[in-house]
RNA sequence: CGGGAAGUGGCUCAAUUUGGUAGAGCACUUGGUUUGGGACCAAGGGGUUGCAGGUUCAAAUCCUGUCUUCCCGACCA
């Protein structure tokens, strides 16, 4: 049954994204624009995704550290393409009354300038890299349109900082960490996604290159979900960060960085959710069964009791709603909030021996026999879901990429119905420009070694050098 | 930051046009009956209208400023 607290995902997109994380209780606005109360059911999500990413960073050889929120002004300026690029989105420290600062201090945007710094007064020699960190923290960001988790102003996320001996390592470690984002996004949020280069205008500022994951949201527009940047020397030289090399020479340190944020939260919406609310891939869910008892009598809530034991027994997340609420209520509650399987539990059930499974991705029911292997049952009903989420997520990826010859084309598709659009293109700024005059189409990724449509530029016509995939962003 | 809209109990909204001192539904509390798709009855609590000024005998209502939210652009994860 449609939820009335929620705007229907094809009658208004952005009001249904909105209605959505406000009714699974996943955030709440503040009297801050931008600053966002991320709350339980939001961050638990959050949580799952720091547990599973922070366990494959660390098997990886990374090690988490803290560096501190503020930047004073004379780091932040060190590299120029950088603090061009934050400049205008940077928040500064100020103090009243007497209290003057010596110098300016600002809000990390993102934490180059720190990590770089502090690298630069810890490595001596080749015998101390790589250096492998990462520190999960909140930065600041002075956006002019606020969204909740999409575009806020502050935001939580992880941040990897590598320093390297040689750029062949660097490199090695920039596409690594790409691919476990990929692995990521494909494996634990069920949300496909394409891998590719950046342009020369969309990299990270101060960034040799920017290996991005585009994934397509239900209505077209895409979201950018964790980059990964290869520095090259270009921050050592602008810190100063040396080492001796094998040869007794000082030699400036390949560098990486790579992150992805709460914005991933808003993603899982966008990708998999529908007009009843919440719909997480099993995966990430913090809580992947919700048993639900009809009615308190002694006898269901034992059944429930031993379900949960036998569940958790078996690594699957669950919990009894125990409220006095109705059953219809409780369906509906554990509908909102996304919950992938619901165990109904009534007498007239237990009296039949059945029992009731429902998905929360497609809605259907199951009454099997109560003597059945639930945990291996729910088990493989949680895999399944995982799996058709997946699917469901790329048929309607591959339902909304397009490919283009001319900007006509370009037109076309993008007044009809907004996506991915494949497209050559001839490397030059002019053209990328000129794409964004059409509805804001934006050059999303260059896909690496791929084959060109034409050979001919969508736009000028001339020669091609890459296929690029275009579209609206978030 | 430009264009548009809106802020009234926790939520959705009415009263604003024509100033006269805030009302409904949902939610909440208590009691009872219920419970297989968001239950019902009864009683009860809660707001000086985003905030700050101004006009007036009198402001939710008119004026100015400001903050927040949403939509469309520009900027960005």
């Amino acid at each position: 049954m449609k939820n009335d607290k929620i705007t229907s995902r094809d009658v208004d997109f952005a009001k249904w994204y909105t209605d959505v994380v406000f009714a699974a209780h996943l955030a709440s606005y503040t009297g801050v624009k931008g600053c966002i109360a991320i709350e339980p059911n939001g961050y638990a999500i959050w949580e799952r995704m720091q547990e599973i990413l922070d366990k494959k960073f660390k098997e990886l050889g990374h090690v988490n550290c803290q560096m501190p929120v503020l930047i004073p002004e004379s780091l932040l300026k060190k590299e120029g393409e950088l603090v061009e690029g934050f400049a205008p989105e940077v928040a500064w420290v100020t103090m009243g009354g007497s209290k003057e600062l010596d110098e300016r201090l600002c809000i990390r945007p993102t934490s180059e300038t720190m990590f770089s710094d502090y690298y630069a007064s810890h490595v001596k020699s080749y015998k101390d890299l790589p250096m492998l960190y990462n520190q999960w923290c909140n930065v600041l960001r002075w956006e002019k349109e606020t969204r909740p988790f999409l575009r806020s102003r502050e935001f939580l996320w992880q941040e990897g900082h590598t320093i390297h001996e040689t750029s062949e390592e660097a490199e090695k470690e920039t596409r690594q960490m790409m691919e476990v984002y990929k692995w990521f996004h494909h494996e634990i949020l069920a949300i496909p996604s394409i891998t590719g280069l950046k342009t020369e205008k969309e990299k990270f500022a101060g960034a040799e290159y920017t290996l991005t994951n585009e994934a397509l949201m239900y209505n077209g527009v895409s979201l950018q979900c964790g980059t990964s940047h290869y520095f090259g020397q270009k921050f050592s030289k602008a810190y100063d960060i040396k080492f001796r090399n094998r040869q007794n020479e000082l030699e400036y340190v390949y560098q990486t960085s790579w992150g992805t944020t709460t914005r991933m939260i808003g993603g899982l919406i966008m990708v998999h959710s529908d007009d009843k609310g919440l719909v997480l891939p099993p995966r990430i869910a913090p809580k992947q069964v919700a048993i639900i008892p009809i009615f308190k009598t002694e006898k269901v809530l034992a059944k429930c009791e031993k379900i949960k034991k036998e569940l958790e027994k078996n690594s699957i997340s669950c919990y009894i709603d125990l409220t006095d609420k109705s059953a219809g209520f409780k369906f509906a509650e554990a509908e909102v909030n996304g919950i992938p399987v619901r165990i109904e539990v009534g007498e007239r059930d237990l009296d039949n021996n059945k029992i009731t499974f429902v998905r929360r991705d497609t809605s259907v029911k199951y009454t099997e026999a109560l003597d059945i292997d639930i945990p291996t049952y729910v088990k493989n009903l949680l895999e399944t879901i995982q799996h058709d989420m997946y699917e469901r997520a790329l048929k309607r990826r591959d339902e909304l990429t397009f490919t283009a010859k001319n900007l006509e084309d370009v037109e076309n598709i993008m007044n009809k119905q907004p996506g991915f659009i494949k497209a050559d293109w001839c490397g030059s700024l002019e053209c990328e420009m000129k794409m964004k005059e059409i509805k804001g189409t934006k050059s999303r990724c260059i896909v690496e070694n791929a084959k060109p449509l034409t050979g001919k530029c969508v736009v000028c016509g001339n020669d091609a050098k890459h296929l690029v995939i275009w579209g609206q962003q978030y």
